[in-house]
DNA sequence: GGGTATTTAACATGTTTATGTGATTTGCTG
DNA sequence: CAGCAAATCACATAAACATGTTAAATACCC
Protein backbone atom coordinates (compact mmCIF):
# COMPACT_ATOMS: atom_id res chain seq x y z
CA UNK A 1 0.00 0.00 0.00
CA UNK A 2 1.63 3.47 -1.36
CA UNK A 3 0.65 6.10 1.26
CA UNK A 4 0.49 9.92 -0.20
CA UNK A 5 -0.09 13.67 0.52
CA UNK A 6 -1.73 15.63 -2.37
CA UNK A 7 -0.88 19.60 -2.47
CA UNK A 8 -3.02 20.89 -5.02
CA UNK A 9 -4.87 24.81 -4.87
CA UNK A 10 -7.10 23.68 -7.08
CA UNK A 11 -10.12 22.19 -5.27
CA UNK A 12 -11.68 20.19 -8.30
CA UNK A 13 -8.29 18.89 -9.60
CA UNK A 14 -7.38 18.08 -5.61
CA UNK A 15 -10.79 15.95 -5.68
CA UNK A 16 -10.59 14.48 -8.57
CA UNK A 17 -6.42 13.27 -7.98
CA UNK A 18 -7.64 11.80 -4.30
CA UNK A 19 -10.78 10.18 -5.64
CA UNK A 20 -8.77 8.60 -8.62
CA UNK A 21 -5.44 7.59 -6.15
CA UNK A 22 -7.81 6.44 -3.72
CA UNK A 23 -10.16 4.28 -5.64
CA UNK A 24 -7.07 2.20 -7.18
CA UNK A 25 -5.32 -0.72 -5.65
CA UNK A 26 -2.55 -0.46 -3.52
CA UNK A 27 -2.98 3.23 -3.27
CA UNK A 28 -4.08 5.18 -0.20
CA UNK A 29 -4.41 9.28 -0.03
CA UNK A 30 -3.98 10.19 3.61
CA UNK A 31 -4.61 13.83 3.31
CA UNK A 32 -4.84 16.58 0.47
CA UNK A 33 -4.14 20.37 1.18
CA UNK A 34 -4.66 23.55 -0.69
CA UNK A 35 -1.44 25.28 0.50
CA UNK A 36 2.07 24.47 2.04
CA UNK A 37 1.66 26.27 4.93
CA UNK A 38 2.10 23.69 7.29
CA UNK A 39 3.68 21.15 4.80
CA UNK A 40 6.33 20.10 7.62
CA UNK A 41 4.45 19.15 9.95
CA UNK A 42 1.86 17.58 7.83
CA UNK A 43 4.80 15.59 6.37
CA UNK A 44 5.44 14.90 10.45
CA UNK A 45 2.11 13.64 11.37
CA UNK A 46 0.76 11.49 8.32
CA UNK A 47 4.46 10.24 7.37
CA UNK A 48 3.61 9.57 3.62
CA UNK A 49 5.48 7.28 0.83
CA UNK A 50 4.92 9.83 -1.68
CA UNK A 51 3.77 13.62 -2.14
CA UNK A 52 2.08 15.11 -4.90
CA UNK A 53 3.00 18.72 -5.24
CA UNK A 54 1.63 21.12 -7.26
CA UNK A 55 3.83 23.47 -8.10
CA UNK A 56 1.96 27.13 -8.29
CA UNK A 57 0.14 27.91 -5.31
CA UNK A 58 -0.40 30.96 -4.07
CA UNK A 59 1.11 31.53 -0.62
CA UNK A 60 3.84 29.31 -0.17
CA UNK A 61 4.42 27.65 -3.59
CA UNK A 62 5.52 23.89 -4.05
CA UNK A 63 8.87 24.82 -4.45
CA UNK A 64 9.02 26.59 -1.24
CA UNK A 65 7.01 23.45 0.22
CA UNK A 66 9.07 20.83 -1.11
CA UNK A 67 12.56 22.69 0.20
CA UNK A 68 10.94 22.99 3.32
CA UNK A 69 9.96 19.05 3.49
CA UNK A 70 13.94 18.17 2.09
CA UNK A 71 14.91 20.68 5.09
CA UNK A 72 13.70 18.37 7.50
CA UNK A 73 13.58 14.72 5.19
CA UNK A 74 15.21 13.56 2.75
CA UNK A 75 13.55 10.50 2.32
CA UNK A 76 10.16 10.79 1.22
CA UNK A 77 9.86 10.93 -2.51
CA UNK A 78 8.28 13.99 -3.94
CA UNK A 79 6.75 14.14 -7.39
CA UNK A 80 6.24 17.80 -8.66
CA UNK A 81 2.95 18.62 -10.42
CA UNK A 82 2.79 21.18 -13.42
CA UNK A 83 0.81 22.74 -15.74
CA UNK A 84 4.15 23.49 -18.05
CA UNK A 85 7.06 21.66 -18.98
CA UNK A 86 9.22 24.68 -18.30
CA UNK A 87 12.61 25.34 -17.94
CA UNK A 88 13.26 27.41 -14.80
CA UNK A 89 11.20 25.26 -12.50
CA UNK A 90 12.08 21.97 -14.09
CA UNK A 91 15.34 22.84 -13.05
CA UNK A 92 14.69 24.51 -9.85
CA UNK A 93 12.74 21.37 -8.49
CA UNK A 94 15.92 18.99 -8.98
CA UNK A 95 18.50 21.24 -7.66
CA UNK A 96 16.21 20.35 -4.57
CA UNK A 97 15.57 17.41 -4.34
CA UNK A 98 12.58 16.61 -5.92
CA UNK A 99 12.26 12.64 -7.63
CA UNK A 100 10.04 13.50 -10.51
CA UNK A 101 8.17 15.79 -12.36
CA UNK A 102 4.98 15.33 -13.78
CA UNK A 103 2.39 17.29 -16.45
CA UNK A 104 -0.74 17.22 -15.05
CA UNK A 105 -2.00 16.48 -18.24
CA UNK A 106 -0.51 13.04 -17.34
CA UNK A 107 -3.40 10.25 -18.04
CA UNK A 108 -4.73 8.16 -14.66
CA UNK A 109 -3.12 5.12 -15.77
CA UNK A 110 -0.06 7.13 -16.65
CA UNK A 111 0.11 8.88 -12.99
CA UNK A 112 -0.64 5.90 -11.10
CA UNK A 113 2.40 3.87 -12.81
CA UNK A 114 4.44 6.95 -11.96
CA UNK A 115 3.74 7.19 -8.40
CA UNK A 116 4.95 3.62 -7.68
CA UNK A 117 7.73 4.32 -9.75
CA UNK A 118 8.69 7.01 -7.35
CA UNK A 119 8.20 4.97 -4.58
CA UNK A 120 10.64 2.14 -5.71
CA UNK A 121 13.43 4.41 -5.94
CA UNK A 122 13.13 5.74 -9.71
CA UNK A 123 12.44 9.28 -11.41
CA UNK A 124 9.42 9.22 -13.25
CA UNK A 125 9.17 12.19 -15.76
CA UNK A 126 7.07 12.94 -18.75
CA UNK A 127 8.93 12.21 -22.03
CA UNK A 128 8.42 16.16 -22.67
CA UNK A 129 10.08 17.09 -19.37
CA UNK A 130 12.70 14.57 -20.04
CA UNK A 131 13.74 16.67 -23.35
CA UNK A 132 14.08 19.59 -21.08
CA UNK A 133 16.47 17.99 -18.83
CA UNK A 134 18.41 16.62 -21.81
CA UNK A 135 18.51 20.16 -23.56
CA UNK A 136 19.87 21.95 -19.97
CA UNK A 137 22.21 18.66 -19.71
CA UNK A 138 23.83 19.30 -22.84
CA UNK A 139 23.83 22.99 -22.97
CA UNK A 140 25.67 22.81 -19.27
CA UNK A 141 29.01 21.45 -20.23
CA UNK A 142 29.07 22.43 -23.89
CA UNK A 143 32.69 23.36 -24.93
CA UNK A 144 33.44 26.61 -25.54
CA UNK A 145 33.79 28.07 -28.98
CA UNK A 146 36.77 30.60 -28.80
CA UNK A 147 40.18 29.08 -28.66
CA UNK A 148 41.70 32.48 -28.96
CA UNK A 149 44.39 31.09 -31.06
CA UNK A 150 46.74 30.30 -28.56
CA UNK A 151 50.00 27.74 -29.17
CA UNK A 152 51.11 25.80 -27.09
CA UNK A 153 53.58 27.23 -25.54
CA UNK A 154 51.09 29.73 -24.65
CA UNK A 155 48.81 27.70 -23.38
CA UNK A 156 51.39 25.99 -21.02
CA UNK A 157 52.48 29.46 -19.86
CA UNK A 158 48.58 30.23 -19.19
CA UNK A 159 47.94 27.01 -17.56
CA UNK A 160 51.00 28.09 -14.64
CA UNK A 161 49.79 31.28 -14.70
CA UNK A 162 46.15 29.90 -13.57
CA UNK A 163 48.22 27.45 -11.59
CA UNK A 164 49.13 30.52 -9.21
CA UNK A 165 53.25 30.37 -10.30
CA UNK A 166 55.15 33.64 -10.93
CA UNK A 167 57.46 34.75 -13.67
CA UNK A 168 60.08 33.46 -12.22
CA UNK A 169 58.60 29.77 -11.25
CA UNK A 170 57.44 29.50 -14.88
CA UNK A 171 60.88 29.88 -16.44
CA UNK A 172 62.12 27.47 -13.80
CA UNK A 173 59.33 24.97 -14.47
CA UNK A 174 59.95 25.38 -18.29
CA UNK A 175 63.79 25.96 -19.03
CA UNK A 176 63.29 29.57 -20.30
CA UNK A 177 64.71 32.59 -19.61
CA UNK A 178 61.95 34.99 -17.28
CA UNK A 179 62.40 37.58 -20.63
CA UNK A 180 60.93 34.34 -22.63
CA UNK A 181 58.37 34.04 -20.24
CA UNK A 182 57.36 37.69 -20.51
CA UNK A 183 57.45 37.69 -24.24
CA UNK A 184 54.66 34.77 -24.11
CA UNK A 185 52.83 36.37 -21.36
CA UNK A 186 53.07 39.35 -23.55
CA UNK A 187 51.20 37.45 -26.75
CA UNK A 188 49.01 35.88 -24.81
CA UNK A 189 47.64 39.27 -23.38
CA UNK A 190 46.99 40.44 -26.79
CA UNK A 191 45.32 37.33 -27.93
CA UNK A 192 42.71 37.48 -25.16
CA UNK A 193 42.35 40.80 -25.24
CA UNK A 194 43.31 41.54 -20.84
CA UNK A 195 46.30 43.12 -19.81
CA UNK A 196 46.88 42.04 -16.32
CA UNK A 197 47.73 38.57 -15.17
CA UNK A 198 44.79 38.04 -12.98
CA UNK A 199 42.42 39.07 -15.75
CA UNK A 200 44.10 36.47 -18.03
CA UNK A 201 43.54 33.64 -15.19
CA UNK A 202 39.63 34.83 -14.97
CA UNK A 203 39.28 34.55 -18.80
CA UNK A 204 41.19 31.78 -18.69
CA UNK A 205 38.28 30.58 -16.31
CA UNK A 206 35.17 31.53 -17.55
CA UNK A 207 36.15 30.45 -21.53
CA UNK A 208 37.15 27.41 -20.33
CA UNK A 209 40.51 27.41 -21.75
CA UNK A 210 41.75 25.35 -19.16
CA UNK B 1 3.89 4.30 -39.75
CA UNK B 2 7.22 4.77 -37.33
CA UNK B 3 10.50 3.40 -39.46
CA UNK B 4 13.08 1.98 -37.22
CA UNK B 5 16.63 0.98 -37.49
CA UNK B 6 17.98 -1.54 -35.20
CA UNK B 7 22.04 -1.51 -34.19
CA UNK B 8 22.22 -4.62 -31.77
CA UNK B 9 25.35 -7.31 -31.75
CA UNK B 10 23.39 -9.91 -29.60
CA UNK B 11 21.56 -12.38 -32.66
CA UNK B 12 18.72 -12.89 -30.36
CA UNK B 13 18.06 -9.66 -28.91
CA UNK B 14 18.62 -8.16 -32.52
CA UNK B 15 15.83 -10.56 -33.57
CA UNK B 16 13.55 -10.65 -30.70
CA UNK B 17 13.03 -6.95 -31.24
CA UNK B 18 12.60 -7.13 -34.86
CA UNK B 19 9.90 -9.41 -34.55
CA UNK B 20 8.25 -7.42 -31.83
CA UNK B 21 8.53 -4.26 -33.50
CA UNK B 22 7.67 -5.34 -37.04
CA UNK B 23 4.48 -7.15 -35.60
CA UNK B 24 3.15 -4.23 -34.25
CA UNK B 25 0.34 -2.11 -35.95
CA UNK B 26 2.36 1.30 -36.60
CA UNK B 27 5.98 0.19 -36.85
CA UNK B 28 8.13 -1.03 -39.22
CA UNK B 29 11.31 -2.20 -38.57
CA UNK B 30 13.67 -1.33 -42.53
CA UNK B 31 16.58 -3.32 -41.28
CA UNK B 32 18.77 -4.48 -38.22
CA UNK B 33 22.39 -4.21 -38.43
CA UNK B 34 25.36 -6.21 -36.08
CA UNK B 35 27.48 -2.94 -35.66
CA UNK B 36 28.04 0.37 -36.41
CA UNK B 37 30.85 0.03 -39.68
CA UNK B 38 28.68 1.50 -42.22
CA UNK B 39 26.06 3.72 -39.96
CA UNK B 40 26.19 6.66 -42.17
CA UNK B 41 25.46 5.17 -44.86
CA UNK B 42 22.69 2.70 -43.95
CA UNK B 43 21.03 6.06 -42.07
CA UNK B 44 21.14 7.92 -45.63
CA UNK B 45 19.82 4.85 -47.73
CA UNK B 46 16.91 3.92 -45.31
CA UNK B 47 15.90 7.51 -43.83
CA UNK B 48 14.65 6.12 -40.50
CA UNK B 49 12.25 8.17 -38.23
CA UNK B 50 14.09 6.44 -35.02
CA UNK B 51 16.79 4.68 -34.27
CA UNK B 52 17.44 1.83 -31.42
CA UNK B 53 21.33 1.62 -30.31
CA UNK B 54 22.83 -0.39 -28.50
CA UNK B 55 25.23 0.97 -26.40
CA UNK B 56 27.94 -2.08 -26.07
CA UNK B 57 28.84 -3.67 -29.72
CA UNK B 58 32.44 -4.92 -31.01
CA UNK B 59 34.33 -2.81 -32.98
CA UNK B 60 32.14 0.99 -33.57
CA UNK B 61 29.71 0.90 -30.03
CA UNK B 62 26.77 2.80 -29.96
CA UNK B 63 28.66 5.66 -28.51
CA UNK B 64 30.20 6.20 -31.52
CA UNK B 65 28.06 5.08 -33.66
CA UNK B 66 25.96 8.11 -32.49
CA UNK B 67 28.36 10.66 -32.89
CA UNK B 68 29.01 9.44 -36.37
CA UNK B 69 24.93 10.04 -37.47
CA UNK B 70 24.77 13.43 -35.56
CA UNK B 71 28.01 14.58 -37.72
CA UNK B 72 25.53 14.40 -40.33
CA UNK B 73 21.86 14.07 -39.00
CA UNK B 74 20.28 15.99 -35.97
CA UNK B 75 17.23 14.92 -37.15
CA UNK B 76 16.66 11.10 -36.73
CA UNK B 77 15.92 10.02 -32.93
CA UNK B 78 18.15 7.58 -31.60
CA UNK B 79 17.21 5.91 -28.46
CA UNK B 80 20.13 4.39 -26.78
CA UNK B 81 19.57 0.97 -25.41
CA UNK B 82 22.10 -0.78 -22.49
CA UNK B 83 22.03 -3.69 -20.25
CA UNK B 84 23.12 -1.43 -17.14
CA UNK B 85 22.07 1.97 -15.69
CA UNK B 86 25.50 2.93 -15.78
CA UNK B 87 26.49 6.70 -14.76
CA UNK B 88 29.14 7.52 -17.66
CA UNK B 89 27.75 6.07 -20.74
CA UNK B 90 24.45 7.79 -20.01
CA UNK B 91 26.28 11.16 -19.34
CA UNK B 92 28.38 10.55 -22.62
CA UNK B 93 25.08 9.52 -24.39
CA UNK B 94 23.25 13.07 -23.42
CA UNK B 95 26.25 15.24 -24.29
CA UNK B 96 26.86 13.60 -27.91
CA UNK B 97 22.58 13.96 -28.90
CA UNK B 98 21.06 11.18 -27.54
CA UNK B 99 16.87 11.39 -27.44
CA UNK B 100 16.51 8.65 -24.80
CA UNK B 101 18.01 5.63 -23.10
CA UNK B 102 16.35 2.70 -22.17
CA UNK B 103 17.33 -0.75 -20.36
CA UNK B 104 16.75 -3.98 -22.51
CA UNK B 105 14.96 -5.00 -19.67
CA UNK B 106 12.03 -2.49 -20.34
CA UNK B 107 9.59 -4.50 -21.22
CA UNK B 108 8.00 -4.94 -24.49
CA UNK B 109 4.50 -2.86 -24.47
CA UNK B 110 6.93 0.55 -23.00
CA UNK B 111 9.64 -0.14 -25.74
CA UNK B 112 7.00 0.75 -28.31
CA UNK B 113 5.71 3.49 -26.23
CA UNK B 114 8.71 4.81 -25.73
CA UNK B 115 9.47 4.64 -29.78
CA UNK B 116 6.43 6.58 -30.30
CA UNK B 117 7.42 9.40 -27.82
CA UNK B 118 10.61 9.47 -29.20
CA UNK B 119 9.30 9.83 -32.65
CA UNK B 120 6.90 12.78 -31.29
CA UNK B 121 9.73 14.68 -29.55
CA UNK B 122 9.99 13.25 -26.32
CA UNK B 123 13.10 12.17 -24.41
CA UNK B 124 11.92 8.70 -23.32
CA UNK B 125 13.75 7.29 -20.29
CA UNK B 126 13.53 4.62 -17.93
CA UNK B 127 13.01 6.03 -14.02
CA UNK B 128 16.04 4.37 -12.94
CA UNK B 129 18.29 6.12 -16.15
CA UNK B 130 16.08 9.20 -14.87
CA UNK B 131 16.80 9.05 -11.36
CA UNK B 132 20.59 9.14 -12.70
CA UNK B 133 20.53 11.63 -14.54
CA UNK B 134 18.77 13.86 -11.42
CA UNK B 135 21.66 13.10 -9.37
CA UNK B 136 24.39 14.24 -11.89
CA UNK B 137 22.34 17.36 -12.49
CA UNK B 138 22.26 17.88 -8.72
CA UNK B 139 25.70 17.01 -7.94
CA UNK B 140 26.86 19.36 -10.58
CA UNK B 141 25.84 22.72 -9.43
CA UNK B 142 26.34 21.77 -5.54
CA UNK B 143 27.51 25.40 -3.87
CA UNK B 144 30.93 24.71 -2.60
CA UNK B 145 30.95 24.20 1.11
CA UNK B 146 33.68 26.43 2.33
CA UNK B 147 33.19 30.36 2.27
CA UNK B 148 36.33 31.44 4.06
CA UNK B 149 34.93 33.75 6.20
CA UNK B 150 34.81 36.89 4.25
CA UNK B 151 33.84 40.00 5.16
CA UNK B 152 30.88 41.63 2.92
CA UNK B 153 33.37 44.23 2.23
CA UNK B 154 36.40 41.91 1.88
CA UNK B 155 33.38 39.85 -0.64
CA UNK B 156 33.48 42.76 -2.75
CA UNK B 157 36.77 43.59 -2.77
CA UNK B 158 37.66 40.08 -4.28
CA UNK B 159 35.00 40.46 -6.43
CA UNK B 160 36.14 43.69 -8.05
CA UNK B 161 39.49 41.89 -8.40
CA UNK B 162 38.07 39.11 -10.58
CA UNK B 163 36.35 41.54 -12.42
CA UNK B 164 40.17 42.87 -13.12
CA UNK B 165 40.28 46.00 -11.08
CA UNK B 166 44.00 47.27 -9.81
CA UNK B 167 43.90 48.71 -6.67
CA UNK B 168 43.56 52.18 -7.62
CA UNK B 169 40.52 51.09 -9.05
CA UNK B 170 38.98 49.34 -6.65
CA UNK B 171 39.88 52.23 -4.44
CA UNK B 172 37.81 54.59 -6.71
CA UNK B 173 35.17 52.51 -7.10
CA UNK B 174 34.30 52.03 -3.46
CA UNK B 175 35.06 55.36 -2.53
CA UNK B 176 38.24 54.53 0.07
CA UNK B 177 41.45 54.96 -0.09
CA UNK B 178 44.39 52.54 -1.57
CA UNK B 179 45.69 51.88 1.55
CA UNK B 180 42.34 50.32 2.47
CA UNK B 181 42.48 48.72 -0.23
CA UNK B 182 45.44 47.11 -0.02
CA UNK B 183 44.31 46.22 3.68
CA UNK B 184 40.89 44.35 2.46
CA UNK B 185 43.24 42.63 0.46
CA UNK B 186 45.65 41.24 2.65
CA UNK B 187 43.02 39.72 4.81
CA UNK B 188 41.59 38.14 1.73
CA UNK B 189 44.79 36.52 1.18
CA UNK B 190 45.02 35.51 4.72
CA UNK B 191 42.02 34.01 4.66
CA UNK B 192 42.10 31.99 1.56
CA UNK B 193 45.90 30.82 2.24
CA UNK B 194 47.11 32.93 -1.26
CA UNK B 195 49.58 35.10 -1.55
CA UNK B 196 48.73 36.98 -5.51
CA UNK B 197 45.93 38.99 -6.60
CA UNK B 198 46.25 35.53 -9.48
CA UNK B 199 45.38 32.70 -7.48
CA UNK B 200 42.79 34.61 -5.25
CA UNK B 201 40.79 34.93 -8.41
CA UNK B 202 41.65 31.69 -9.31
CA UNK B 203 40.50 30.09 -6.17
CA UNK B 204 37.52 32.46 -6.36
CA UNK B 205 36.35 30.83 -9.37
CA UNK B 206 37.33 27.32 -7.92
CA UNK B 207 35.71 27.27 -4.90
CA UNK B 208 32.60 29.35 -6.39
CA UNK B 209 32.64 32.20 -4.37
CA UNK B 210 31.98 34.69 -6.95
C1' DG C 1 62.15 31.62 -51.96
C1' DG C 2 59.79 34.90 -49.40
C1' DG C 3 56.12 35.80 -46.18
C1' DT C 4 54.31 34.43 -41.64
C1' DA C 5 54.03 32.49 -37.00
C1' DT C 6 56.47 30.44 -33.09
C1' DT C 7 59.90 30.25 -29.75
C1' DT C 8 63.62 31.97 -27.88
C1' DA C 9 66.18 36.01 -25.63
C1' DA C 10 67.98 40.77 -23.95
C1' DC C 11 67.51 45.53 -22.12
C1' DA C 12 65.09 49.41 -20.18
C1' DT C 13 61.57 51.83 -17.63
C1' DG C 14 57.67 52.69 -15.08
C1' DT C 15 53.69 50.79 -12.62
C1' DT C 16 51.47 47.58 -9.65
C1' DT C 17 51.60 44.33 -5.98
C1' DA C 18 53.00 42.21 -1.67
C1' DT C 19 54.31 42.79 2.94
C1' DG C 20 55.28 44.93 7.43
C1' DT C 21 54.10 48.04 11.03
C1' DG C 22 51.01 51.05 13.19
C1' DA C 23 46.75 53.69 14.19
C1' DT C 24 41.65 55.32 14.64
C1' DT C 25 36.69 54.56 14.62
C1' DT C 26 32.66 51.78 14.89
C1' DG C 27 29.71 48.24 16.47
C1' DC C 28 28.84 43.94 18.58
C1' DT C 29 29.16 40.58 22.46
C1' DG C 30 30.11 38.33 26.73
C1' DC D 1 32.57 47.98 30.11
C1' DA D 2 36.36 45.50 28.13
C1' DG D 3 37.58 42.98 24.21
C1' DC D 4 37.32 41.89 19.50
C1' DA D 5 36.42 42.00 14.60
C1' DA D 6 35.65 44.99 10.81
C1' DA D 7 36.66 48.98 8.22
C1' DT D 8 39.26 52.81 7.53
C1' DC D 9 43.91 55.18 6.46
C1' DA D 10 49.23 56.09 6.36
C1' DC D 11 54.13 55.25 5.32
C1' DA D 12 57.84 52.45 3.58
C1' DT D 13 60.32 49.03 0.83
C1' DA D 14 61.21 45.21 -2.12
C1' DA D 15 59.54 42.18 -5.39
C1' DA D 16 56.73 41.23 -9.30
C1' DC D 17 54.56 42.72 -13.27
C1' DA D 18 53.45 45.39 -17.78
C1' DT D 19 55.18 47.41 -21.81
C1' DG D 20 58.19 48.87 -25.60
C1' DT D 21 61.76 47.74 -28.70
C1' DT D 22 64.70 44.66 -30.95
C1' DA D 23 66.37 40.33 -32.89
C1' DA D 24 67.81 35.50 -34.02
C1' DA D 25 66.58 30.55 -35.10
C1' DT D 26 63.14 27.46 -36.69
C1' DA D 27 59.38 25.83 -39.31
C1' DC D 28 55.49 25.90 -42.41
C1' DC D 29 52.79 27.37 -46.37
C1' DC D 30 51.86 29.19 -51.00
Amino acid sequence: MIKLLIYEDNPQLREGLSMLISGSDGFEVLAAFKNCENVVDEVEAFNPDVILMDIDMPGVNGLEGLKRIRAVNTNVKILMLTVFDDNKNIFQAISNGANGYILKKTPPAKLLEYIAEAKTGGAPMTASVATQVLKMFSSMNNEKGEDYNLSEREKQVLQLLVDGYSYKMIAGEMFIAIDTVRSHIKKIYEKLHVNSKSEAVAKAFKDKIV
